[in-house]
DNA sequence: CAGGACCTGACAGCAGCCTGAAAAGTCAAG
DNA sequence: CTTGACTTTTCAGGCTGCTGTCAGGTCCTG
């Protein structure tokens, strides 16, 4: 998700923006309206979080500027907690939901997951290698735009590469992957996994180190 | 608006009560699942206030069993401040919003006037997914234009894949939407839905991901 | 150039999934 | 309470295509 932090205090806004790149969101930090204004012209955003007592405006007149403009993206206030009456004329407003400081951060993660699944954006991370798109959750790759169907195994062992990409890997670490603990292989199961592999991904998607193990390509061409 | 309120607690009972009442609200007060669930045979509501924790059960439960019998009436959770994962697992059981205690009572006359300008200001939310037409307020699916009809159980599998459009969903996702916590499901229940969902809605609707779970296709092809 | 390491097409067996049908449960009407 | 229509759950058989293995080949390295 991409997400707009409108923020002033310093201290706050770092802890808030760590935290949600932590949770795999972007995060587009601003502390003033005018700034706020601006990347909501230049950008799409997913999830505004906004604190209200802002440098140069209140934080619901943003807000209704922008609902009276069309703008529907979900906005989670962030307000002081004896501010009740703001949290009301903020639902009035148009916002999606509000936290009260201090809050904790785990919470944060909660209400943003929680407003993302609620508006069904495009939840999950996708990695980028080489000419694959990856979306971890789902088990879904694209080469080149097109998709590409991965079995069960394949995916495992894919997955073993994906958290290490760039890494030499043991056939054992492979293995160990594959199977139970104590998983006794006695033929080439590895080997040819690798080349289905090969065959689905592109003959370059993986690096054979000679004697030693396999490597995930992380480089463009 | 007529609304159900299910909370065993006196003191907070009264005193949403006494608010709904006063912003002109029609207040229906049971102080647990047993009594909720028979007011709900007996009258249509448009709101429920539901706390979690009840004499008799666990008031997500009571959510599922709702949903799974195909009542779609809003619900609005009323829980603990510390209780995140509750919130979490109610949203995602169908709950429409939820409410943090304590609470002020200004903010839930907020809250449940939000949730009907949601329901009544936008009184048919289509949502197209594929060659299918539905809407989710009034349970009716229409593909390439023709009605299709489903049952309770049919309907709560499908909805549950409309909230993640796309996204995989394992069967435990799945068996938790349909079924109270705890409720062990033996047999593949699951897959006898999905064939059913696949002969209502079309073959392809629904992407089995082998040993992973099953994705709602959104693409046209 | 010999030997070892790695690659890959083919295939039997079977795990996981699908689905028709029967049994069990639910609910409303009489 | 009984009946009948319908929904939900279970069961079992059938099928698809994944998995692990092998054999014959290619490629690297000394």
């Amino acid at each position: 998700m991409r997400i707009l932090l409108v923020e002033d205090t310093e201290g706050l806004g770092e802890a808030v923006g760590a935290q949600i790149t932590e949770d795999g969101h972007a995060v587009d930090w601003v502390q003033s309206l005018r700034f706020a204004q601006n990347s909501l012209r230049t950008t799409t955003y997913d999830l505004i979080l906004l604190d209200l007592m802002l440098p140069d405006g209140h934080g619901l007149d943003f807000l209704k500027t922008i609902r009276a403009s069309g703008n529907s993206t979900p906005v989670i206030i962030l307000t002081a907690r004896d501010q009740v009456s703001d949290r009301i004329n903020g639902l009035n407003a148009g916002a999606d939901d509000y936290l009260i400081k201090p809050f904790d951060l785990s919470e944060l993660s909660a209400r943003v997951a929680a407003v993302a699944r609620r508006y069904r954006g495009n939840p999950n991370p996708l990695i980028r290698v080489g000419n694959l798109e990856v979306d971890l959750h789902d088990h879904r790759i694209q080469r080149n735009g097109q998709p590409v169907e991965l079995t069960a195994r394949e995916w495992a062992l894919f997955e073993g590469f994906l958290q290490r990409p760039g890494i030499l890997l043991s056939r054992q670490q492979l293995e160990d992957r594959l199977y139970a603990f104590g998983a006794e292989i006695e033929s080439n199961t590895i080997e040819v996994y690798i080349s289905r592999l090969r065959k689905k991904l592109g003959r370059d998607a993986i690096v054979t180190v000679r004697g030693m193990g396999y490597r995930l390509e992380t480089d463009e061409t």
